[in-house]
DNA sequence: CGACATTACTTTCAAAAAGATAGTATCACT
DNA sequence: AGTGATACTATCTTTTTGAAAGTAATGTCG
């Protein structure tokens, strides 16, 4: 797909998906929540090629996901580190592990727990105004060309 | 990236990503919610290649987010409407744009608004047990792989 | 001191997917 | 009979992906 004009795109799902909008880059982001920085750390947990891990890292440093930090002088070594855009990526990692779990969800799965009550996280997606869960109330779109 | 085996994966989200894990999947379901049906609208409102289309329109179909229905006979046309499985996409979609909104909203945006209140949506992923913002309290892993 | 290991890549090339363009099939309408 | 609408398919070129091997800088062990 052709991103380079999606930013002017008026839909902010398009912008969203201008540049993370493949499975690599989602799964990298999901890697770095669990705790992973290095670049054999993310090859040896997706089992993806090296050339298409650099190139996915560097998009992602790139857009302001990820940062490199120096953790070695000596050898000089990098490690990528969630920015707080990439760590604001939670909620929609969520989100798309809730469908999977309640549409694919046969056999052994992960869970996710709330590390203090023990108790399977559920989560849902509200209007923050209302309080409604999203696509219980009727939605209205507003193009902006009447502006 | 290969699929085959995503269904062997413990985490919800690879499952996800499995077969929507791609800009056009999630852009003809975007279009689908707000009410495209026929393959020559999505095409027309995507930009996308009619083969690319065909592919797409089949794989969601095949896995159950769409499903095809006949407005008329002579001549036979289909079109495709979402199913409970493509409607439950919406909250995704939702994030998606939650943070495309916040980290991609320089000028002019798509906007949603609650139809009966009139004021945008302002959409947050929740635990639905504690009630916190994903993101706000600790979380804990568990891999099946112990059971 | 030298051989091997570690980490983070890059190079090369074959295979798969995407994208553009044109064409087809089935009708309705005039 | 000719034109138009709709939903594609066929063909071909370009781009991207993926697999495999190689490289560079340095640490470690005997």
């Amino acid at each position: 797909m052709n991103n380079e004009n999606r930013y002017e795109n008026p839909c902010p799902i398009a912008r969203s998906l201008a540049f993370m909008g493949d499975t690599w880059s989602i799964l990298i982001l999901r890697d770095a929540h669990i705790g992973l920085t290095r670049f054999d750390q993310f090859r040896k947990s997706l089992g993806i090629a090296p050339t298409i891990l650099t190139r996915r890292l560097t998009t992602l440093t790139e857009e302001g996901l990820l940062e490199k930090r120096l953790y070695s002088e000596h050898p000089p070594r990098e490690e990528y580190l969630l920015t707080a855009a990439g760590r604001d990526f939670l909620p929609m990692l969520f989100m798309i592990g809730a469908w999977g779990r309640k549409y694919r969800g046969e056999g052994k799965l992960v869970r996710f727990l709330d590390a203090e009550t023990g108790i399977e996280i559920q989560p849902i997606a509200v209007d923050e105004v209302t309080g409604a869960k999203i696509g219980t109330r009727p939605i209205r779109m507003v193009t902006p060309d009447g502006d």
